[in-house]
DNA sequence: CGACTGTTATATTATGTATATAACAGAAGT
DNA sequence: ACTTCTGTTATATACATAATATAACAGTCG
């Protein structure tokens, strides 16, 4: 799978490569059990330091989304935690939605883009 | 209104300030034409600096919030970029949304849960 | 043994956050 | 006029985080 990093971004790298693996997940570019890259590889790839990777999959193993092995590196192994992840869902909603809100966006729009984006996880 | 600050969180002071305030417009506590304290009596009263206060209400200004007027201090006036304000929500929302579909909360559920947080800014 | 894993340690640089103190220019009220 | 309140700007400091670099360690595998 390609990730690419933008270094004008005022994301964190160690945050983008942490959003692109979950959204290769989320799109089966990744699937359970599958191994990602090397820490070495990957930085060496996408041309970032070696603990740049390791700090995004250290994020990646806290949040539930791969297990580390020490024969195959990082593996895709989803730990759902539905309780916590539904507080996040809410508290992060409740400020994009405000936002949405004062940019007078309506509900049927938000619900039409929601629809098409969760269209493409599968 | 009364803004909160945790002083616990990661999240940045100032972002917390923006934050409040975007959701005290979409509940209606705070109106068109409505004037937001001083940055030195809010600064004050939730016990941050001032400097603090005035990066929140700069950013404010600079999203499309507030305007700030050198007699009435900063008063909110809500310019709706439509485009740009659709175009960062669908950012947002691919990464959220791959985050949830990974810890299997269903479609169903995020319209109920859009629904219901909308249904609180009016 | 050699080459590969993740992991840990240490150090350095850069950036963003938050604070403190100070001063300026414009507007408002007395 | 004088004082007091606005936002704004400038400078300096302290701190945390992010990112890099170099190095070493302990397992695993062919």
């Amino acid at each position: 799978m390609i990730i690419e990093i933008d270094f004008n971004s005022d994301e964190a790298l160690y945050l983008q490569v942490r959003n692109q693996i979950i959204l290769g997940i989320a799109t089966a570019q990744y699937r359970e059990g599958d191994s990602l890259p090397s820490v070495r590889q990957l930085a060496e790839d996408i041309g970032i330091n070696m603990h740049t990777v390791n700090k995004a999959y250290t994020v990646l193993r806290q949040e539930g989304y791969v297990k580390v092995d020490r024969r195959k590196g990082a593996v895709i192994a989803l730990d759902v935690d539905s309780m916590q992840a539904r507080e996040e869902l809410k508290r992060e909603l409740k400020v994009i939605l405000a936002r949405s809100f004062c940019k007078n966006i309506s509900v049927g729009e938000i619900h039409g883009l929601i629809d098409e984006i969760y269209g493409e996880y599968t």
